[in-house]
DNA sequence: CTGAAAGCGCTTACAG
DNA sequence: CTGAAAGCGCTTACAG
């Protein structure tokens, strides 16, 4: 591995001029550049990142902080947020809080550590105050956190309307909402008051279910339809789930107990993630969030937060959802 | 944000001081090492990484290239491999190569710039040469790219005869394996081995049929199974398919055909990763990676390589497959 | 037990 | 157009 001090005497110019051609400056003559390049070339020289990122006091990396990236709707946003960075020069360092809030502390640190520029904060456990003492670059996925932290999300009031006016114009006539935990100030929060709107606008009986947030599997959700949902399933004809994953499990669990569906009960859910998509038998209504657009625009939002220095910039964004209509309606 | 200078000078004491505290040397004081951890948290001091990265020559961050982490077995990998590495005290810069070997080619370049201390190779498109001449630690997920670089993967050998032999004991007469190219030669080939030499032991007719890599998407191995699986079908009654997302699209292809699984056709997968797991309708017969493993072990291995600074001590591990009986059998 | 100084490999005013 | 020198914020022999 040779510094560029090796690459200056391979090529009897200065360590100042080598970095000068390694950055591009204007004013450098073609001959001197030329010998440069091919000293560089010669010595299969490639600039040390952690040098270049302590004089220059900037990191190229983006922390990400999510649940799990094994989530089929992480999973998706991740790879975009990652493919977005990259074409702009940045990479991400990934991290699974697995909602514990000790580590999603520890993972903040690394703003304070300067390990990574900016972060994007998909998981919520840590209440708000905390981050206002950090005063750097953070973007989160559909939380509000203050004025000074954008968030992008999609239109979880529209997104409930939708699920919502779909089950009434179905014929539902007494419906249930389950939701994650409200506890905790996400954007996600708006899908239960688009719910309980279209409701009473409608003057539909309805009833909202907070499940709590621990592990976001089909498991957790199967025994939590088992012990909490099941014996309210028999007053209602429509469900709006938070998301696909639950919305499958409560779909398996009315096939293993003879509840028709959508006959018996309708279910709609949210997200429309990989998984969902993928899914032939049944294909879920649901609201489609554009996963695609959201990591995009996270990554890109972040960098110009990172390169301007400032956060008045940019904004949050809500962007557009959709029904896709399955045969669970 | 303040520097070691800053506290140094809080405490009264020397730069050198405040670096032993922080690296928990032994001969300091007691006294000493109070007000340095006193100045410490009064001005919310945190060691600068990148500075320490530089002067130590050292990165505690593993690279991690995979072609996609949107795809249900990878997100596993990738959270085992991120949760082992965390507990350990290192981070994982993630890399989609999304299958393009000019991105596997720049993003390995991360190791020579420094900016990670190894690489976790499990995007294999760049050819085995390329690796000699890196000499910095790379570990591979299922592919051998020369005695100096360990990989660690399922026993595929063992997975394809298992497989077949399952086919074969349900009452198959004529057998179809479909793989992924063996051009790169990933461990992944040996599960045509174990098919072949099952299906030859056994007496029985077999044909196997290789996919190109490109996206490693249902829709695309719909495609593929319509153009080029299709006209085999009516000769065949057993698909060993090379994973899960094959297989249910297979599944789903016969579903659309009237031919009936498993009465016409058996099919069995590989993998068993979460998407699996999660399918209901039909639960797949398929050949159990241990993924949380896989992805324990390439953590602490590349991590072990990282920190003794040499290979040897590191072995290739192939780990143990196991048949899980759904219903396409 | 503690400190002054050199060094990690870059970048960037400053000077010519 | 080019170079000598200081600096980024740490660590680590070396000396006492």
């Amino acid at each position: 591995m040779c510094s560029i001090k090796d690459v200056a005497k391979h090529a009897n110019v200065s360590v100042t001029t080598v970095s000068r051609v390694l950055n591009d400056f204007p004013n450098i003559s073609a001959k001197t550049r030329q010998k440069v390049l091919d000293s560089i070339t010669a010595l299969d020289y490639h600039p040390d990142y952690m040098a270049r990122s302590l004089s220059k006091q900037q990191s190229l990396i983006i922390g990400v902080i999510i649940p799990d990236c094994s989530h089929p709707f992480f999973a998706e946003l991740v790879k975009h947020i990652e493919m977005t960075a990259e074409n702009n020069g940045y990479k991400i360092l990934l991290c699974n809080s697995l909602n514990d809030e000790k580590k999603e502390r520890s993972y903040i640190n690394m703003l304070k550590e300067k390990r990574v520029a900016g972060i994007i904060m998909g998981s919520h456990l840590i209440n708000t105050d905390f981050y206002q003492s950090i005063h750097r670059p953070i973007i989160t996925f559909d939380r509000y956190l203050g004025d000074n932290i954008p968030y992008i999300g999609s239109d979880n009031f529209t997104g409930g309307q939708l699920a919502t006016q779909h089950l009434i114009d179905s014929g539902c006539k007494s419906l249930l909402h389950i939701s994650g935990s409200h506890q905790l100030h996400t954007q996600a929060n708006k899908r239960s008051d688009g719910f309980k709107i279209t409701c009473i606008e409608n003057d539909i009986n309805y009833q909202i279910l907070e499940y709590q947030y621990a592990q976001l599997t089909f498991d957790y959700y199967y025994e939590y339809i088992k012990t909490t949902v099941s014996p309210l399933l028999s007053e209602i004809d429509g469900v709006f789930c938070s998301n696909d994953i639950l919305a499958y499990a409560l779909y398996v669990y009315c096939t293993n107990h003879d509840i028709s569906v959508p006959k018996t009960l309708k279910i709609v859910g949210y997200d429309y993630c990989q998984f969902t998509r993928l899914l032939q038998h049944p294909r879920i209504t649901t609201i489609a969030q554009p996963i695609p657009i959201i990591g995009e625009l996270l990554s890109k939002n972040i960098i110009q937060m990172i390169e301007d220095g400032e956060t008045h910039n940019v904004y949050s964004q809500t962007l557009g959802v959709k029904l896709v209509k399955g045969i669970t309606t």
